[in-house]
DNA sequence: CCAATACATTCGTCAATGCGTATAAGTGAG
DNA sequence: CTCACTTATACGCATTGACGAATGTATTGG
């Protein structure tokens, strides 16, 4: 229960699952939109694994990492909330709109050409494409 | 958002929050109840008090501490769902238990023989008394 | 096998945090 | 004013965690 908080009481890491929200995503978008350097991230994302808030499914070069509903029932509720709360926030809903930028036209940003998109829950495309 | 997060991130101040659920307590019964040293209690009161979760009131020798709800609706939501999520907890469980017994018959506790009792919204009394 | 790509881990450093001990500050009683 | 009592803060120390930089690992393509 502390790690649990402690997992979510940094702003990097609630950036990660708000982008995630739903959906499983890989690893190069969130390089790409929150902008510091790759190692960062990692870590950060592994923080969350261990905390048992996300998980993480390999495919080929690509990682991809979605939120897991934990197995407590008081957990999950907080957790939903706590996503609801970051959907309210400004700064939470520019990163999403650099998401959908992102995915949407992978050409622009160099390193994400042939970057899988976002996957909602199978279905293979990000929100808007 | 993260100093929110991080105040939860910690044992002593979920059980401290627990105790205080919906009624205003005298650190008193936190420092019979938690067991540890009283400098240790007032310190995680502190933190809690630093990061707007909470708020205390003198009352002659006594301070009284009481969970107030934060301005923002989405940290409100997450607190509420938290403090439910303590009272699933068996060992928060125990903690109340404690209090309501400590409440109760305070001459058997040597300090808190004049004790003010936890007070419900205005009622002069812990749920028990 | 070799290079390139995509992530992960390690290392050294620095700030934040928790703890115990000692001490200060605020209040009421005599 | 002094003392007892309740709570808060200061100090030293150990741990944790965040960061940048460098390096390691897994996978793909030539």
């Amino acid at each position: 229960m502390e790690r649990f908080f402690q997992a979510l009481g940094d702003n990097t890491r609630l950036r990660l699952l708000n982008l995630m929200g739903d959906q499983e995503i890989c690893v190069c978008y969130f390089v790409e939109i929150l902008g510091g350097p790759q190692p960062k991230i990692s870590r950060h994302l592994a923080y969350l694994r261990n905390a048992g808030i996300v998980s993480a499914r390999r495919e080929g070069k690509w990682m991809h990492y979605r939120i897991v509903m934990p197995p407590n029932i008081g957990a999950t509720q907080v957790l939903q909330q706590t996503l609801d709360w970051l959907r309210d926030e400004k700064a939470m809903q520019a990163d999403k709109a650099r998401l959908t930028k992102v995915c949407c036209s992978p050409a622009k940003y160099g390193l994400l050409e042939g970057a899988p998109p976002p996957i909602t829950v199978g279905k293979p495309s990000c929100e808007a494409c």
